[in-house]
DNA sequence: CTTGACCTTAGAGTTAACTCTAAGCTTATA
DNA sequence: TATAAGCTTAGAGTTAACTCTAAGGTCAAG
């Protein structure tokens, strides 16, 4: 049985954090001291590593609340409802990628049409964009 | 002149984040009626118009509040200034495409791994590669 | 027995950009 | 003149995931 801050280290979540996650659900003590001391088991720790695992690689709090109720019971869960959730994560990614993109792509037409000098910015053509309220990628070009 | 919800209008916004932005100091209205009523000038609505665009593009209110300090005295504001303020947002784009980048590849080997059958979880793979704490992608090949 | 490191709790603060509410005033229309 | 639409303000709520604070209890070492 460890402590809170021996969890931190093997998790690299800080205790702070923990008692965080525990509130919300997803890390708890199987044990208390008398004076009120949290005290993790090797499964605490290795559910712990879990959230870490999967908060890691980009899972909100819910979707690892979701993904520790199946881990909970394994046998009563599908492989689809596990990939269903992943597959729910990876769309959200890839439209903020794309939106992303988007903001990119205007970035780099606002900075490719500068000189980026010294002279004032009377004529910045930066500017001049801004300022004809267009953005530079959907000015045109959204009809095929 | 025109009122608020004329300006709504005009540039995609609502009243309420035309106020919003008024307390930030992007957008005032360059007259007032006797009870109040806020009236904007044709120089307001470039002015809306500009913060509409830049905020479209993706530019913080802060970035967009330095960009309209500089559009109010060209003159005496250099082009790189702007440059540098865009090549900054396009760094941050990049470094968040970049981290978003790694959970879509994290996903995708997930999902690429794991049958999404209706059988049940006991042998999934993704439960078990979090299991394992280690992300998909950052697991090996980290050095060259 | 004191010092210092660590633990506890409840609750507030952070960030960004809105978004909404309440309570009341104004204005145009029927 | 009544009604509805729209305007005003200050201020609270939203979201996500922490992060920190205050005030105090615990524990091992010297």
């Amino acid at each position: 049985m460890i402590k809170i801050s021996e969890l931190g280290e093997k998790t690299g979540l800080s205790p702070h954090t923990i008692r965080f996650y525990e509130k919300h659900g997803l890390i708890e003590a199987s044990q208390r001291s008398e004076a009120g001391y949290r005290f993790y088991s090797e499964a605490d720790v290795r559910r712990a590593e879990f959230v870490k695992a999967a908060r890691s690689i980009g899972f909100s709090l819910d979707d690892i609340a979701q993904l520790l109720s199946i881990r909970l019971d394994k046998t009563s869960h599908s492989c689809q409802e596990v990939t269903d959730i992943t597959r729910h994560k990876l769309d959200e990614v890839n439209e903020r990628i794309a939106e992303l993109q988007t903001m990119q792509r205007s970035l780099q037409l606002l900075l490719k049409s500068c000189s980026g000098g010294p002279e004032n910015a009377t004529h910045c053509s930066i500017m001049e964009t801004l300022e004809a309220g267009s953005s530079p990628v959907t000015e045109r070009g959204d009809e095929s």
